[in-house]
DNA sequence: AGGTCTGTAACTTTTGATGTTGCGAAACAT
DNA sequence: ATGTTTCGCAACATCAAAAGTTACAGACCT
């Protein structure tokens, strides 16, 4: 796979559960379909049952399914439980010193949490439902 | 230094130079007082430059300037030249296969370069020029 | 009991960013 | 003209985060 693709196996990964939300799916299953490793996919799908939106079984017919219908499951939900912060978080170091930049990362700082506030907000107007073949 | 923060020093660096525009400004000395490397600050500000925000020059009394007045260097430039893309590249493998999920990609980018537009907008409204001391 | 899953903890591999060294080219001072 | 200063650039070395891998314990079903 690649780099700093979390998201995208998540979203990747639920829109086919959201399609056939009545059986489960495997982590194998998903992995082999997404390209990667069933750890891999663990990790990741284990994020968002921490967050309530999957839950996992054990066993024989183990595997993962949604925690909620669809269009219960808004594309925010998803976002937040990975917690990828796309603000660039600021190299701590740079906030010693002048006054003058301190003053500049602060501002910039709080523009960059308002475009990702934002994007979250707009993120919760799509559901997985929206999604789903009919 | 850290990752990513090529942003962080770029400000950083633009906030000392706008505080006092007459002088050049070498890389060493800036390297110095930001605590990494002159051929690292001039691999950043060589992108600044090639954006026409800086103007660099050899020799005995070389360094750098700003190529105009901090009221005309929005911090939009500064983020613009440094082409950082916030929004997370997609993977490509995914553009593959199943019509939900290239669905789900196409409407999730959407948004994310949406966020990214208006985050731009955001920082080009705010100049250098505001960061000045009096 | 035996087979099928998840849950986790290591460990290795890969990738991108940063740091480093070295040297050529330009500008300037003497 | 010669030497010094400084950028420009290329070729590494180092580092850190992400992804991939292996291994095994725990849970569950038949």
């Amino acid at each position: 796979m690649k780099q700093n693709s979390r998201l995208w196996l998540a979203l990747h990964t639920l829109g086919h559960i959201a399609n056939e939300p009545d059986r489960m799916h495997t982590s194998a299953e998903i992995a082999d379909h997404a390209g990667t490793n069933p750890v891999v996919v663990r990790r990741v799908l284990g994020r968002l049952r921490e967050a309530g939106l999957l839950v996992s079984e054990k066993g024989h017919a183990g595997g993962w399914r949604l925690a909620s219908a669809p269009k219960d499951i808004t594309l925010a939900d998803i976002y937040s439980a990975l917690d990828e912060n796309i603000v660039a978080p600021p190299p701590a170091d740079y906030a010693r010193s002048c006054a003058v930049e301190s003053e500049l990362h602060k501002h910039v700082t709080s523009v960059l949490l308002e475009a990702e506030r934002s994007l979250v907000e707009r993120l919760g107007e799509t559901t997985l439902a929206q999604f789903q073949e009919v």
